[in-house]
DNA sequence: TATGAAATACTTCGCCC
DNA sequence: GGGCGAAGTATTTCATA
C-alpha cells in the first residue's frame, strides 16, 4: 500500500501512534488485531527503518507563557547552496526558531517563531533573524489563532 | 518560572516529554529526581490543566510515499468572522490539510499541505482548495528542504 | 507533597507454529 | 511472518510520614 516492505498493519501501526504515541503496546496490539510481540517487533522494526523519527509530548504554548506564534518569510540575496546553509545553519541554532523550511519562490524560507510578547519578538527579530547572513528581507506575520495542527501525513485512524 | 502552578520540576518534566514522549516513567523520573509515583501524579496534572495536549508519533512523510510538502498562503475576499469560520471548517475537514494557522496581515490563512505528488497536489488544489468558501487568492510554495521541525516551546533539555 | 511497598499490568525474550 | 508462555520491569495504588 505504500514504501517498500510496510502493509497495512504498519499502516494501521503508524495511524494510532501518530494519533496517540503514548499508547501502550497491548492496546496497540488489540487495535490492529494482533497479539503484543509481533506488534511490538513489528513497532521497532518501524522505529529501525526511520518511518517513526520520534516521539513529542505536545505542550501548550499559552500554559508556558509563550503568547506569539510568528510566520516569518525569508528572502535571501544569494540562492548559492553555501549561502542557503549558512542561512540555515544560523536559524537553526536559534531555539525561538521551531521550524525552518526552504521553498521554491521568491520567498526562500519560511520560519516558525515562538516568543512570549510582543517585544521579546521584536527583539528576536532585529537582534537575530535580521542581521542572519545574507538576508535581504523578512516578512512576519502573527498568528491569530491555530484551527488545525496535526503532524506527519494522513493515515486511517 | 512558567504559567500558574507549574514549578521547575513541571518545566524539566515538559522538556522531556516534549523531547521523547515515549520515555517510560520511572526514567522520567529519574532525568527530574523524583521516584516514580510523584513523577506521574505530575505527568497526569499537566495533562489534566492541558500544559501537555497530547502525545504523538512522527511519521516520516517520505517512507509512506508523500513526497510533497506545501505552504498555501491563502487570501479571503472577507474577514468577517463567519467567513473566516467557514473558510476554517471547509479546510480543517481536508486530511491533506495538516495545519491551518489564521495569520493578520494581507495573508488571511497560512495551511501546511502533504500530498503524494505534484499531480494529486495539484488536484487537491483546484479541486478542493481554491473552490473554498470566500477564497480570492492562493499562493502556494512548494518545500524544497525541512532544516529544523520542533513540536512545541523552547524548554531547557 | 514525597516516599516505600505491594498488586497489577506491560514489555520482551525464547520457542513453537 | 504470528502466537504462547514466562521472566523481568514498569505502572499504579495505598498507607505513611
Amino acid at each position: 500500500m505504500a514504501g517498500p516492505n510496510i502493509d497495512d498493519i504498519d499502516l494501521q501501526i503508524l495511524g494510532e501512534l501518530q494519533n496517540d504515541g503514548r499508547m501502550t503496546n497491548v492496546e496497540l496490539a488489540r487495535k490492529v488485531g494482533l497479539t503484543a510481540p509481533p506488534c511490538l517487533r513489528r513497532v521497532r522494526a518501524l522505529e529501525e527503518s526511520g518511518a517513526i523519527t520520534s516521539y513529542h509530548a505536545v505542550v501548550d504554548p499559552a500554559m508556558l507563557g509563550y503568547t506569539i506564534t510568528v510566520f516569518a518569510m525569508v528572502s535571501l540575496k544569494s540562492q548559492a547552496e553555501s549561502d542557503l546553509k549558512a542561512f540555515q545553519e544560523h536559524v537553526d541554532a536559534l531555539p525561538e526558531v521551531r521550524e525552518c523550511h526552504m521553498l521554491n519562490g521568491e520567498i526562500d524560507f519560511i520560519l516558525k517563531v515562538v516568543a512570549k510578547d510582543l517585544q521579546s519578538f521584536q527583539q528576536f527579530l532585529t537582534s537575530k533573524l535580521t542581521p542572519a547572513p545574507n538576508v535581504v528581507s523578512v516578512k512576519t506575520s502573527l498568528t491569530i489563532r491555530t484551527s488545525k495542527n496535526l503532524p506527519g501525513v494522513p493515515l486511517p485512524v
